[in-house]
DNA sequence: CAGAATCCACCTGGATACTG
DNA sequence: CAGTATCCAGGTGGATTCTG
């Protein structure tokens, strides 16, 4: 194994990174735990904010996260019932990452734009 | 407008953020970035490095990078070709972020596990 | 070596209807 | 309100084959 290699192992299948990323890298999960950064939100609001989510896959993702260990559920026997999801500890250390990408995002949103922009009038 | 509804409103669709996370959330661009972290690398290196990653798949990632302006393409006219891939000054700013996440994975990967362990043993 | 092109199985995820 | 259950279209992406 070169010393090329060596640097570039730590993208291998089955390493923490890789495994993580594999469950934050759908569509949703990143938003969902960013809805959820600013305090408890229910189930219906979530679903309001988070565009373009179906009530299917809000659930799925809640789910997941919950498993994960990242996210509380509290559920209020009211009539109607009432659900609240909270960041726990761990999911709230997820915000500050999850930020630093969206502050990339903002930050270079234009000048992606263009980039993109001036690849597509080349081959055009 | 609430101001719970304001605070989350940054997730709406077609936000910056909503659209770069869109674009690096498939499964392979993060994983193709930070295996160019190191310095430039040539196609197979890259197809071997980035484990499961298809040659369909690593084409079309490095091209949606290429148009995002976040790498260059090089091909040298040798027999056999070879192409190398460098991020450019965009593709590397991003590195910090995906290390924090990196860093985020490698630091909660037992706890969330162990999370997934309790919880599948807690409703079979 | 670095792709392009084709075929197609699988799975994601939306729409809909129903429930406690 | 907060889900669950079912159905199914569309797209993702792997496998394979072929080329400069």
């Amino acid at each position: 194994m070169s010393i090329e290699e060596m640097v570039l192992d730590p993208y291998q299948a089955g390493c923490p990174t890789r495994r993580i990323l594999d469950r934050i890298g759908d569509r949703w999960t990143v938003l969902v735990v960013g809805a959820l950064g600013p305090g408890p939100a229910r189930f219906s609001a979530l679903l309001r904010h988070v565009e373009g989510i179906s009530q299917k896959m809000l659930t799925q993702t809640l789910r997941a996260l919950e498993r994960d260990g990242l996210l509380t559920r509290r559920a209020y026997p009211e009539v109607p019932v009432r659900v609240e999801y909270q960041l726990t500890d761990a999911g709230r250390s997820l915000l500050a990452p999850l930020k630093a990408l969206e502050t990339w995002s903002i930050d270079h949103f234009t000048q992606v734009h263009h980039a993109q922009t001036m690849f597509d009038r080349r081959d055009s």
